[in-house]
DNA sequence: CGAATTTGACCTGCGC
DNA sequence: GCGCAGGTCAAATTCG
């Protein structure tokens, strides 16, 4: 305890300075901590370089900020206010004289006006972009799914489809672009062929919550809060369906996706809410996993835990599972699509056969994918691990073939994504100082490096913009 | 004082 | 059946 108060209070330098020196000790039980405080936010406080990436799936509230970057992105208003429109209004109201002024507010509403109408034209753009990519996915991964299975029928053997594999958990949110969340649940009843087994399990899991828990939830009415219950309920609906989670192939076992990110704050802000449910000390690992299960919405099943690297404690895994049940920050979502994406083609590589992208003009995000991603079955759990711990090196990105980020450009896309894990893209009222302080430089820069060096991703957002730029104004 | 976290107890699955 | 490990619960504690 006293340890752990102490160490809440502890000056975010210090800690950093502490996580730097020799010994990481100190970082072993931050898990605890408040994450309001001690998150590692991927990408605040490098506001200026992901800025491109943010013009993308930013919204309303991004607009002074973003003023200026959007500017150079090719948006030459000729204007200088622009770039400084951000809370100097009144300034330059004083010193200008009335005229100019009222002909400076009327350019300036009118790049705004266009500033709009170019964001709004760039998410449709961006939007598009990822539908066309999800169908293009799904067209493959279906056409691989037939194959396999016309194979299987002959050989009697049958074996995981990637799309089976993905939907089950962290049903793939490329899967279900234009389905709400509650598609889910069909589509697991779909590809899940559950086993006896299974079924047997989740009927004594109902069995055993219905024994232990209604005692509880009956004779204490003032629990903590609705949600709770809520989410018991949900949880008891959830099983007696009897397919949640599971992957076919894998009775009772449940998809998981595992993100490695070196970080020295405690736990990564991925733009969802968690509370904190239990921890323990993992074998093998002197530093506690720790289990959150997300508060974002009443009910919602997604948990995820955290832990520290054993080998290298300044990595930290986050392993995420189960779906959302409610729409994720738009924000949050840009990162879950890639991460998704990532994850797709990583399952497309390994459970169907690779030529399937690699001919699809697919490499380079397969070669990501199975570069920093990868798909473990052996675990108790499927698991799709993502690696983003790779040392910062921007010329990495450069050498790969046809280059493409990792986290490829369709950042607005995807109205909702649904149990993946997401980062979240800079949030708005940031947190002070000390996140900025805090977050392991080494993560931003490979991102910013993944994204701002990648020609196919500026070159894509130039051409989106000078094509917006070009075409005749539509209102 | 309500909400969030902590932490020991409890449950389950698995290997022996 | 027993012990172990992973996961979850919920009363107690702490926080804001
Ligand atoms: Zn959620």
């Amino acid at each position: 305890m006293e340890k752990r108060r102490e160490m809440t209070h502890l000056h975010p330098g210090k800690f950093i300075h502490l996580n730097s020196g020799v010994s990481n000790r100190i970082i072993e039980y931050p898990v605890d901590q408040k994450h309001s405080i001690k998150e590692m936010d991927f990408f605040s406080g490098n506001h200026r370089q992901v800025e491109v990436s943010r013009t993308n799936n930013q919204s309303e509230d991004q607009e002074n900020k973003d003023g200026s970057t959007r500017t150079e992105s090719g948006v030459n208003t000729g204007l200088h206010l622009l770039t400084q429109n951000s809370g100097s209004d009144r300034l330059i109201t004083q010193e200008i004289p009335n005229t100019q002024l009222t002909a400076l507010q009327a350019d300036l509403e009118r790049v705004n006006d266009e500033n709009r109408k170019l964001r709004s034209m760039l998410d449709q753009i961006t939007r598009n972009y990822s539908a066309l990519q999800t169908q293009l996915l799904m067209g493959m991964q279906e056409q691989r799914c037939k194959n396999r299975q016309e194979q299987d029928e002959r050989n009697g053997s049958p074996t995981l489809s990637a799309q089976q594999f993905m939907d089950p958990g962290p049903s793939s949110a490329l899967d279900h672009v234009n389905e709400p969340w509650h598609s889910d649940d069909e589509i697991q009843e779909l590809s899940t062929s559950p086993t006896n087994k299974s079924k047997d399990r989740n009927h004594d899991m109902v069995d055993q919550i219905g024994r232990k828990r209604v005692s509880h939830v009956e004779d204490g009415p003032d629990q903590t809060s609705e949600s709770w219950r809520a989410q018991k309920s949900t949880k008891l609906a959830v099983e007696e369906k009897g397919t949640e989670e599971q992957v076919p192939g894998f009775p009772g076992r449940k998809a998981r996706v595992s993100v490695r990110a070196r970080s020295d704050a405690p736990m990564i802000s991925d733009g969802c809410q968690w509370r904190k449910y239990g921890q323990k000390m993992a074998k093998g690992n002197p530093c506690p996993r720790a289990y959150y299960r997300c508060t974002m919405a009443i009910g919602c099943p997604v948990r995820k835990q955290v832990q520290r690297c054993a080998e290298d404690k300044s990595i930290l895994i986050t392993t995420y599972e189960g779906n959302h049940n409610h729409t994720l920050p738009q924000a949050a979502t840009a990162m879950a699509n890639t991460t998704s994406a990532a994850a797709t083609m990583l399952l497309s590589g390994s459970t169907t056969s690779k030529e399937a992208l690699t001919n699809s003009g697919f490499l380079p995000p397969l070669y990501y994918a199975s570069t920093m991603a990868t798909l473990s079955a052996s675990a108790p759990f499927p698991t799709i691990t993502l690696d983003l711990t790779q040392t910062p090196n921007p010329m990495q990105f450069q050498r790969a073939p046809p280059p493409s980020i990792p986290f490829p450009a369709p950042m607005h896309g995807c109205p909702q994504l649904i149990g993946q894990p997401m980062f979240t893209p800079p949030k708005l009222p940031v947190m002070p100082a000390v996140q900025s302080g805090q977050q392991h430089p080494s993560i931003v820069e490979t991102l910013t490096a993944a994204i701002t060096t990648d020609p196919t991703f500026t070159a894509a957002l130039a051409a989106a913009i000078s094509s917006i730029l070009g075409a005749p104004r539509r209102n």
